[in-house]
DNA sequence: TTGTATGCGTTATCAG
DNA sequence: CTGATAACGCATACAA
């Protein structure tokens, strides 16, 4: 590898001087610059990272912790954050913490040893120790903090929408999908989406998950019919459900939408591909993803302004698994 | 933050002992090392990363650079490194390089100035200078190499796999999807079902994608059907593609799998939530990301036999846009 | 068995 | 405007 000290020799100069005109920082005659700029040419010398991160304590590198990249809503979040860090030339450690406690704790700690200088997590408990000592800014990504950093969607304004709209367009037996207890996205959806209900003087039935994952989604689907067969209206827990939904609905040669309607959640990109094609409530995952890395950046550099929480909207995309308007 | 010399002062011993019992190194006697391990605890210390990176120039770290997390398929490549990688202590560095060279180069250059320990590129273009010069252990995925170490799946394979399940389901008017030109893995599944057809004395015919993108997809598949309406059985260039085709099909009023078949390729998790679910060519992904992440830390580790590019079988999964074997 | 001193590649301070 | 040098936190060679 060659260092500051191959440069600085091979251009007849001070190691000094090539950190100054690397970093053009102090001044360096206009002759020595070009001198320099010259060998770190000729050489193919980049800085290296490691020993600027050692003495500035701190990098270029952001953690970032999301529960399963797996999971289709992710990546978008993921793509938004990285797209926008590469922008500022920041680099991401990225990890998956299958929402453990202790996965978690061991990423964040290897994200201290490696001197990032901030992170981005999607974590359930925002106000665990792990993230209160931090000593670095911390954004938190589709989750709720009221007293630190976030950026999430408006779920509860979510369910509300979906409930609305599944009366407007006629179902009179809706089933609320209820998504696992411990997400607090999931749990804003499904509280807004009973309000809604309730306000319009509608009943309603619930049905429970305890997961997102692909492998249980039949299952709930499944349970869904069992318990109330003669539903004509979901509200999914979130698209994927909604799939396993549409799916089992064929099945028992219900026909979408005209014997049910369903409605997802999310909008991800698997959404307009299903058949019928998946009426959703949209989340803006990328512009999110994008939003967090922004403030991230913001607090970083100490130009973050008051507002540090963010509540993105979210948006009633008609596709077809509900009814048109009259 | 705390560091060796804190540990060391709290001891009553030197940095060099603190150092010798942290890496299990060299002599130190019991006393000593309850003495500097009771330190360790109390003040709750846990090594620079940065600095042992520097010192011994090189990290924990490791390079992974994937086209776009945000295609379907990726994120179970993803996780399979992600995971093995986990298992022994190596932290990913994450890029999304869009198949651009530029992108490529920038990641990787920042991952040599980070002092990662490998990489692992699903590249267009294992044979570039940028890989060629890199004194690091580079394992490629999802993409062949002959001369370097690789883990791909048997594509050819699958698309003979795919053309022979057509023909065997009874399809005659066979069109074959031809994914992306400058991806390899795309080709080779093109080639391998042509030459099926081929061996089988079956014509058939060929529409033209140049991406992978969800955008795009509805675009393919429309594109497909008016230039060739009559056509009984489509083997898409992937599962995107699939799913566009799919519903297209409906649109048209074909029924599936009785008007006409159709087989995916990748078994993204979405394909066994479309309606009717997707009959398709499985690649492995997730164990895709183990082997290549297992095969970089056996390069690493020095630990590596001969075999350094992996090839792994794909499958033909049955659903429901095949019809039943007689 | 333990401690001292040196260097990893940079940046910043301080003389010159 | 430029150069020598200390320091960042750690691991090792060498002395003791």
């Amino acid at each position: 590898m060659t260092t500051i000290k191959d440069v600085a020799r091979h251009a007849g100069v001070s190691v000094a001087t090539v950190s100054r005109v690397i970093n053009e920082a102090g001044y360096v005659h206009e002759d020595t610059r070009r001198k320099v700029e010259n060998a770190i040419q000729e050489l193919n010398y980049t800085p290296n990272e490691v020993a600027r991160s050692l003495y500035k304590r701190k990098s270029r590198l952001i953690g970032l912790l999301l529960p399963d990249i797996t999971n289709p809503y992710f990546p978008q979040l993921a793509r938004g954050v990285e797209d926008r860090m590469q922008e500022s030339g920041f680099r991401l450690i990225f990890g998956n913490s299958d929402e453990s406690q202790s996965k978690e704790q061991d990423y964040i700690q290897t994200f201290v040893q490696n001197n990032v200088v901030g992170v981005i997590s999607s974590t359930n408990d925002p106000g665990s120790l792990s993230y209160r000592s931090l000593k670095i800014p911390v954004v938190f990504l589709d989750r709720i903090s009221s007293d630190r950093p976030a950026v999430y969607a408006d779920g509860r304004e979510g369910g509300r929408m979906a409930a609305q709209q599944m009366v407007q367009r006629g179902s009179r037996q809706i089933t609320v999908m209820q998504g696992p207890a411990h997400i607090r996205p999931a749990q804003d959806r499904f509280q807004g989406a009973i309000e809604a209900l309730q306000d319009m003087g509608m009943s309603y039935q619930i049905t429970q998950t305890t997961s997102f994952s692909f492998t249980e989604a039949d299952r709930w689907a499944r349970e869904l019919f069992e318990q109330y067969p003669d539903t004509d209206g979901v509200i999914a827990s979130n698209d994927i459900t909604a799939a396993a939904v549409i799916q089992e609905a064929h099945r028992l040669s219900k026909r979408i939408p005209a014997d049910i309607q369903i409605i997802g959640f999310d909008d991800t990109p698997l959404s307009n591909l299903l058949s019928p094609a998946l009426s959703t409530i949209r989340q803006p995952a990328y512009d999110m993803g994008r939003a967090a890395a922004d403030l991230l950046i913001q607090l970083i550099e100490g130009t973050a302004g008051e507002q540090r929480t963010i509540q993105m909207p979210v948006q009633f995309i008609e596709r077809a698994t509900t009814r048109s308007l009259s």
